[in-house]
DNA sequence: ATGAAAGCGCTAACAA
DNA sequence: TTGTTAGCGCTTTCAT
């Protein structure tokens, strides 16, 4: 019988074994697999050959372990979440440009965020950048009395802990001026719940509509995060009377929801209701969606993060706990302006919003 | 200037620490962390508070240095992928039955499958999981030259190389069967391009019609794995005359974009066309979608995954080297019979291909 | 430019 | 039940 391709080989070869291999010491080895000054050209490309031969691949355990420092981030993200996703993308660009590796603990079903904590902590990373992280403020303010800890995409208000965010109010801000700009005084906000921004985009909502003096013609219909939520609020959207011709929706998946939902109910976007997103997620850009939407800057965002837990790590002076980044808006082809064809004459002060519910 | 709570406190507690902090040995702390019998409860009591009290968790790269074995299994993933998310969730699940550890790697923009590849062999992972690798046959079975390497959803054929895959081509089968059953004869699938598993589906599509003695009246429409191949196919579709009455699409991401092409188009589904994905992915479940779709089964492939995984590991003799998983339909609301109205008196005998792209 | 030796924090013999 | 000792693979003084 021809002996298969063995898939578990003899021991990995260490250090020691590549220095034997050569015939110099272990001290040499090293620094040349560290790209160190210190050794001849010719041991070193003695060295380098022997090391590429026999397949030898430093022990990153050992490493750490013998260096004072790991310098290892842990990441904690929702390995279901797009969003996580794309920061976690980002994340690697800034570590490496920041000479930090980073280390990944899933949350997942089955897996909660004190486990992927309790697992990074074993792993001697020296600070944590926790993605939209749902544990208690008590539970992240623990942690941060360890180590540096930097939260992405939450608002929490410690003195301990390092924040970045998007400015959501900011967000909705562009969103209702886009629209007003537009034309459009009927719009309707579809809420996040109480999903993480979710509040601070709501109160956005209000200031906008309140600065362009449409309170009295805006709504807020409970949503959620999700394609599911979006598609819910659109089935109540369609019973408002009379109709807004706009809407801002809490972020680009519950957008999507509402978008089908509409397209199903027979309501053309932008033609009849013009729809604006969040977040500026790969759904949006699909082509076929194509939706106007409030991006988050996700590459600045996993910047600051680095650059945060780097200079906590370092002991930098920084002043504001809480970094926050202005979004901007990416206008697509889901706003337009509003058809004008009121489906009543037009009233100069609203009704009372309780006549909505009626009839 | 009241001292504001400390982000980087004093050196981590060792097992030493612990050890001098409750007057024993360490190797009575390491038995008592690992829980291991032989510790009195006295002590084990002891130790526990005092660990506790000093936040000691145990240094995981110094135990795996020591350890002969590291436990770990590395999991290279794409951290934009829904699909490959679920599978995480579900190795996180098996790989804790089987009593290892997992080390993630992301691959995404700006680190490719070799980064992410190499940082797991720097961390002594046993054995790798590689979901859906695009990689070189040549370079996997390189690695597997090293360690065993058990391949996710894509099929490779090389004798050193373990696979677990969906059986593709029985997906469709499942797809077909479903719809001739509700009476549909005329059927289009919409192909995956270069995406793996697309061959298989597509020769399974293929099968599937022909053994129904459908093959005259059915069509492959180039596509791919993205709603936007969806979107851009379904405009293809839109165009086919006589128009086949049902569909059945490389994945549920292209099958959105499929649907949304077609509701924006007024044609409804299912009442003018069925609509089958696959994957099962959450976009199939999401109420306003209810996509009829095959099923991946998750929950086995991970099982199967790191049990091959550990297999290898422990020697077991194992036969076949590719695993395949069967596919189950899951039928929602996107399949229906088809409706008895043809666009022009039935031909018996479809018109010249030709003839669509006239008029 | 090179090597010897100590030790990172832990576990696994072995002894007591 | 408890302690002593050696050493995992590496980096880091400190010699040479």
């Amino acid at each position: 019988m021809a002996e298969p391709t063995r898939s578990t080989p003899r021991r990995r070869p260490t250090l020691a074994d590549v220095a034997a291999h050569v015939g110099v010491s272990t001290t040499l080895v090293s620094l040349v697999m560290r790209d160190v000054p210190g050794a001849s050209p010719v041991n070193r490309e003695r060295i380098r050959r022997a090391a590429e031969e026999l397949g030898y691949h430093p022990d990153s355990r050992a490493q750490l372990l013998r260096r004072s420092r790991s310098r290892l981030i842990g990441v904690v993200f929702r390995v279901q979440d797009p969003f996580d996703g794309d920061l976690v993308g980002g994340l690697y660009g800034a570590a490496g440009d920041a000479d930090y590796e980073l280390a990944l603990s899933a949350v997942a079903p089955g897996r909660d965020e004190r486990r992927a904590v309790a697992s990074l902590l074993q792993d001697r990373c020296e600070a944590l950048i926790l993605l939209a992280p749902h544990s208690p403020t008590s539970f992240l303010a623990e942690l941060a009395g360890r180590m540096p800890i930097v939260v992405v995409a939450r608002s929490v208000r410690h003195r301990a802990l390092d924040v970045v965010r998007t400015d959501n109010a900011a967000g909705l801000h562009l969103a209702v001026d886009h629209l007003v700009a537009l034309g459009h005084s009927r719009t309707v906000h579809i809420d996040g719940g109480r999903a993480p921004g979710a509040a601070e985009r709501r109160r956005g909502y209000h200031e906008a509509v309140r600065r362009h003096g449409l309170t009295d013609s805006s709504h807020v219909l409970p949503g959620g995060p999700t394609e599911d939520d979006g598609a819910a609020a659109a089935r109540a959207f369609l019973d408002l009377h009379p109709r807004p011709t706009a809407v801002t929706v809490f972020n680009d998946r519950c957008a999507t929801g509402v978008l089908d939902v509409l397209s199903k109910a027979g309501v053309s976007v932008p033609g009849q209701v013009s729809v604006v997103g969040f977040d500026d997620s790969r759904l949006a850009r699909l082509s076929h969606v194509d939706l106007t939407t409030v991006a988050q800057n996700i590459g600045q965002m996993s910047h600051l993060a680095v650059t945060r837990a780097k200079d906590r790590l370092d002991g930098t002076d920084v002043g504001e706990r809480e970094l926050v980044v202005s979004p901007h808006l990416v206008v697509r082809s889901t706003t337009a302006p509003p058809t004008t064809t009121p489906s009543r004459p037009t009233a100069t002060t609203a009704s009372s919003p309780e006549a909505a519910s009626l009839g």
